[in-house]
DNA sequence: ATTTGGCCTGAATAGTTGTTCAGTTCTTGA
DNA sequence: TCAAGAACTGAACAACTATTCAGGCCAAAT
C-alpha cells in the first residue's frame, strides 16, 4: 500500500470536518435550523453533497454534533461566569445572566437549539444538551441553598424552570423584537435575571443588587 | 337547482367538521403532532383523505385551527379558575396553576400545541396562542401590582416567562417522568406555582400560603 | 513517472406525505 | 322515480431533500 494517512492528510481530514460544522454552525446563525440543509452546507464548507456524507453518518448526526458543541461552548461560559463570582448567590446571578446574554446574542442559534422543528430527530442531543445545562444550573442553586442563602427546594426542577423562563421570554415567539440597542439588552437580562433569582427565593431587594453585580461582567460579553 | 343545503345537511357537515378536528386532537393527545397525519386523521373521522380538504384548505389550517381551539379551552380555564380567587394575588396563584394541571394532565397535546415541532408552518397560530395566554397571565400580574402586592415590573414578559418556566419544566424534555401518581402531580404543581409566585415578587411565606389555596380547587380539575 | 488506494464528486435515487381530481355516491325537490 | 348538483372517495401525483454510488481525482511512496 503506498496511499497513507499521513500527518499532513489526517490534518486536512480534521480541517474538512470542521469546516462542514462550522458551515453548519454559521448556516443556523445565520437563518436557523431550517437552514441547515446538505447541500447548502456543502458548498458553505466548499465540498460537495455526497462529501459530508464521509465525515457525517447522517444529517441528524451532523446536527446533534453541532447541537453538542454550541452545548459545550454554553456550559463552559457559564462555569466561567460563576467561578468568577464571590460567593454562591454571586455565581448564582452570573450563570443566569451569562445564559440570557449568550441567548440573546445569538438568538437565531439558540432558537434552532433549543426548540426549532428540525425535519431530523435530534432529541437525544436535545435531551442531553439540556441536561448538560440544567445540572449545571441545579448544582449553582443547591450551593446557595446549602449556603444557607436560599429555601430548600427541588433544584433539579428549579433549575429547568429558570431555564425554561429565559428562553421563552428571550428567544421564544414572544421575546420583545428590537433588542438590538444594547441598553434594551442590558435590560431585558437584568429583568429575566430578576426574575430568575426571586423565584429560587431570593429576596427582591437582595436579587437587585445581585443582579447589577452580575450584568457588569456580563455587559462585556455583549459587544464580544 | 333540485340540491339545497337543507338544515338537516348543513348540520352533518359541521359534525363532519367537528368529527375532523375532534380526530386530530385526540390523535395529538394520544401522540403528539406527529401524529396528526392527513390519512390518519381521515381514518379516525370515518372519511376519505380528500374530504379533509373539503374542511380545511390545508394541513396547516387543519393544526391552527386545532391549536386555535384547545388555546381558548385553555384561556377560558384560566379566567374561571382567576375569577373565583377572592384577591389578585390569588386569582394569579389560581391562574398559574390552572396552566400546571393543565398541561400536565393533557402533557403530549400540551407539547404539540406549544412546541413540537410540526412539517407544516403554524408559527402564527403557535404566536397567536401564546399572546392570548400570555396576555391574560400578564393582566393578572398587572392587577397584583396595583394592587400593591407585587413590586412594579414588565408585566408582559414577566407573564411569558413565567409560562416558558412551566412548560419547561412540566412538558419540556426534562420534566419528571412518573407524575402518573395523583400526590406527585400535586407537588409539581405545587412546586412550580411556588416558583412563579416568587419570580414576580410574591414573599416565600405568602406564596406558600397563595399556593395551598390555589391547588385545593385544582385538585379538582385533576381527577377529571 | 507510476502505481495504489482512499477521497471527492454530483447527478440520480428513494422515501415520505401533503394534495389533487376524475369518477362515484348521496341528497334533494319535482 | 328521476334529474341535478353537491359531497365523497382513494389512487395517483408532486415536491422536497436526505442519501447513495459509479466514476474521476489526488496524495503518497517507490
Amino acid at each position: 500500500m503506498v496511499y497513507r494517512r499521513t500527518h499532513q492528510v489526517v490534518k486536512r481530514l480534521a480541517a474538512r470536518r470542521s469546516a462542514i460544522l462550522a458551515a453548519a454552525r454559521d448556516a443556523a446563525a445565520e437563518a436557523g435550523m431550517a437552514a441547515v440543509q446538505i447541500a447548502p452546507v456543502a458548498v458553505r464548507a466548499n465540498v460537495a453533497a455526497g462529501t459530508v456524507y464521509r465525515y457525517f453518518p447522517s444529517k441528524a448526526d451532523l446536527i446533534s454534533e453541532l447541537i453538542a458543541d454550541v452545548s459545550r461552548d454554553e456550559l463552559a461560559a457559564i462555569r466561567r461566569a460563576a467561578d468568577a463570582a464571590p460567593g454562591p448567590s454571586s455565581a448564582l446571578a452570573a450563570a443566569v445572566a451569562t445564559v440570557a446574554v449568550h441567548v440573546l446574542s445569538q438568538r437565531k442559534l439558540a432558537w434552532g437549539i433549543l426548540a426549532e422543528p428540525v425535519d431530523v430527530d435530534v432529541t437525544a442531543s436535545r435531551l442531553a444538551s439540556r441536561r448538560e445545562i440544567s445540572g449545571e444550573m441545579a448544582t449553582r442553586i443547591d450551593a446557595a441553598v446549602r449556603a444557607g442563602h436560599l429555601p430548600a427546594q427541588d433544584t433539579a426542577l428549579a433549575a429547568t424552570a429558570l431555564l425554561g423562563a429565559l428562553h421563552e421570554s428571550l428567544v421564544g415567539p414572544l421575546a420583545p423584537e428590537n433588542l438590538e440597542d444594547p441598553a434594551k439588552l442590558r435590560d431585558a437580562v437584568q429583568t429575566v435575571t430578576l426574575l430568575a433569582l426571586r423565584a429560587v427565593g431570593v429576596l427582591d431587594a437582595r436579587a437587585r443588587g445581585l443582579v447589577v453585580q452580575a450584568t457588569v461582567p456580563a455587559r462585556t460579553l455583549v459587544g464580544a
